[in-house]
RNA sequence: GGACGGGUGGGUGAGUGGCUAAAACCAGCAGACUGUAAAUCUGCCGCUCCUUGCGGGCUACGAAGGUUCGAAUCCUUCCCCGUCCA
């Protein structure tokens, strides 16, 4: 099995019903992938992952390169075998924590010097360096090494970043189309990633470069870090319209329940967020009828289930007082539940989404997502 | 019966004359979180008034008295608690 992407139908809204595959997993999509940095989805086992329907998820190159080292999970006969996962994984590249980790590290044309967040030990990733290690790591998409900025940015923070990405790009893409499968490793599709912070003409220039360099599919990176939803749209709109159709776009790090359909309408077909998992660490339940605070005083006897409109099994079987009293005890089984519920939440509504494409009424479910969600209690 | 040590806000526990409505932590209440340095972080946390301000008033460090311009802090008596000795 190789990899492929079709593009099943497009919605006259906009949205994009398609398939990707790779050899490890067929996805629907519109898809959206957990978050699992550190060769795990915090709070679900694999099990857990496979029952939610999760077909492809999101691992760290830098987390996983500084921890337990790349080298190590290739002897270990590489991420999937190592993390027993055998849906897809799509890693990226350290790129993010070129903008998260700013205070431990130093940018220069050749890559980034990190300072570890572990032990404080000094490493450079350069863009060769970042597609070798998820070769080794050999995830199923790997990200080329971009420089992620914060916003808004100057304009000319922002050129400076966008020519360095492209620059990047063409290293990576140059190392990896010499490097692939040189080592046994595992066969792997390679994004480039559009940079140019709220500069629309920055963003089109940026996917212009990219596209140049070939790459089987596109992320839009740099996007939801501060600025205001309507400017995340009008970029992510910029570039959608620049790529080929037939390839995949992946909007990285995106976004709030009630957002996403806005990006599956501007041609998006896949998306990843911490937000559920981390908001259910923090007791913040996504519902249908909008967020709950779990630990709210309010929900003290709370016999309800966190979501009366959710299959899921966490509340098929659980009340909210109960988890109420988990979160209140620092048990760890809030935050397992909590994530559970919340991945289903998303996943869900990716499967939704696909649906109203998939029957032609992708526009009319995208209005009353905003609502039902914007009526109810948070 | 005697000798020490100790009683501080919901809890643990700092504080030995003014900078103390009283550290810190916990609990409690509320909020944040978008390619994960996050089971994290932030705010509030005696009562009350208003013109919400590094604002006013009241109450408070076992109890009652006292010293002092000023006391959780010093003195006296009493009441509790712990350890040890008889």
């Amino acid at each position: 099995m190789s990899f492929s992407f079709e593009l099943l139908k497009t919605d006259p809204a906009g949205g994009r019903l398609g398939r990707l595959t790779t050899p490890h997993s067929v996805i629907e999509t519109p898809a959206f992938m957990p978050v699992g940095t550190a060769a795990t989805v915090k709070g679900l086992t694999q099990d857990a992952l496979e029952t939610l329907g999760a077909r492809i998820i999101l691992a760290n190159t830098y987390h996983l390169y500084l921890r337990p080292s790349h080298e190590l999970i290739r002897k270990l006969g590489g991420l999937h075998s190592f993390m027993s996962w055998n849906g897809s994984i799509l890693t990226d590249s350290g790129g993010y924590q070129v903008f998260s980790l700013s205070a431990l590290r130093k940018i220069t044309d050749e890559g980034v010097r990190f300072r570890s967040h572990l032990d404080g030990s000094e490493h450079l990733l350069t863009p060769e360096k970042a597609a070798e290690i998820q070769l080794a790591l050999g995830s199923d998409i790997a990200m080329v090494l971009d420089e992620c900025i914060e916003t808004p940015a100057p304009r000319n923070i922002a050129e400076a970043a966008l020519k360095r990405t492209t620059h990047w790009a063409q290293r990576a893409r140059n190392y990896f189309l010499a490097n692939a499968q040189k080592n046994g490793d595992l066969p792997q599709w390679q994004f480039g990633i559009v940079q140019g912070a709220t500069f629309p003409d920055l963003r089109r220039e940026s996917a212009h470069q990219l596209l140049v360099l070939d790459f089987p599919g596109y992320a839009v990176g740099g996007l939801a870090v501060g600025e205001p939803h309507e400017v995340t749209c009008e970029m992510a709109a910029e570039v959608t319209a620049l790529l080929p159709q037939n390839r995949p776009r992946y909007l990285m790090g995106v976004g709030r329940p009630e957002q996403i359909a806005d990006y599956v309408r501007l041609g998006i077909d896949m998306m990843d967020c911490v937000l559920p998992t981390r908001a259910a660490r923090h007791a913040c339940i996504y519902t249908s009828e909008g967020r709950v605070l779990i630990k709210n005083a309010r929900y003290v006897a709370d016999q309800g289930p966190l979501d009366p409109n959710c299959s899921c099994s966490v509340c098929k079987r659980y009340t909210r007082a109960y988890l109420r009293h988990l979160f209140a005890a620092g048990e760890i089984t809030a935050a397992i539940l909590a994530t559970h519920h919340n991945v289903h939440f998303y996943l869900d509504i990716m499967r939704q989404i696909r649906e109203a494409i998939s029957f032609g009424h992708f526009e009319k479910f995208a209005s009353e997502l905003h609502a039902r969600y914007n009526s109810g209690p948070a």
